[in-house]
DNA sequence: ATAACCTCTGTACCACGGTACGGAGTCAAC
DNA sequence: GTTGACTCCGTACCGTGGTACAGAGGTTAT
């Protein structure tokens, strides 16, 4: 039993933050009566820490709790299509920011060189 | 030469868009004194690019700012200390879609396994 | 010379993901 | 029985990256 700081804490937020996803209905309120006494366990910490690993995954706030309202119905074919949707997008961006990787070192690299032109890391995007 | 609308369109953005970077100093204003009649050529639409390019390679508006300055001014040293912050920066996060792509892929091939327990996707990554 | 269509400036508004703050209640220690 | 640290709820505010719109004026075709 932790109190909300002692959540916020454990999951690496602000208490600020976990209210604001108590509000998103991403976390449950606890069914306390009791102001100053709500108490959050285990599961809370659990849930708190889904929704920033799902985060990182891409996954917007709306989307997390849809999966999170996926679990209470167990809707798995709307769960593996979101799923799906998402390993697709991070391939996509995946790609994405390899492209811009090579890229970037690669101008990093010629700039370095110190050539006569000007510095390819503005040029080389734009005219190259 | 070309006018702001067609200049946004072959940058594939709006011209709301293309205002709203010359407020930032991304895109300069042409210098022209009629209204109406401002035009814009070839450099115009390789910035436009350019901020573009260097946004998916994950730059804020305020760095693509600093890039271009650093353009004028041909500070390399800069160029090349941004380039390198942005590559580690590009690293970890390529790091980290990558693992959440190989997470959220064996979670939705265990979802359709379809064994008895819950649907993975929820659980998996706040208890596993 | 007038309509349709473009330009400009300025300000307001939007979604997203928080962050801050005021006011009121509660609980434990002293 | 007051101080201090915490809780709650509500509302306001923030940065980022746009998007929309109003109002005034120039340009083009008929």
């Amino acid at each position: 039993m932790m109190r909300i700081s002692e959540l916020a804490r454990a999951g690496g937020v602000g208490v600020e933050t976990v209210r604001f996803y108590q509000r998103k209905g991403l976390l449950a309120v606890p069914r306390g009566d009791a102001p100053a006494g709500r108490h959050y366990d285990e599961e809370d910490l659990r849930r708190l820490r889904y929704v920033k690993q799902a985060q990182t995954a891409g996954f917007t706030l709306a989307e997390i709790a849809e999966l999170l309202h996926l679990h209470r119905t167990d809707d798995r074919p709307r769960a593996r299509e979101m799923a799906r949707e998402r390993i697709a997008e991070l391939d996509e961006r995946i790609a994405e920011l390899q492209a811009a990787r090579q890229s970037l070192a690669k101008l990093a690299h010629d700039c370095a060189k110190g050539g006569a032109g000007p510095c390819p890391i503005l040029d080389a995007f734009g005219s190259g």
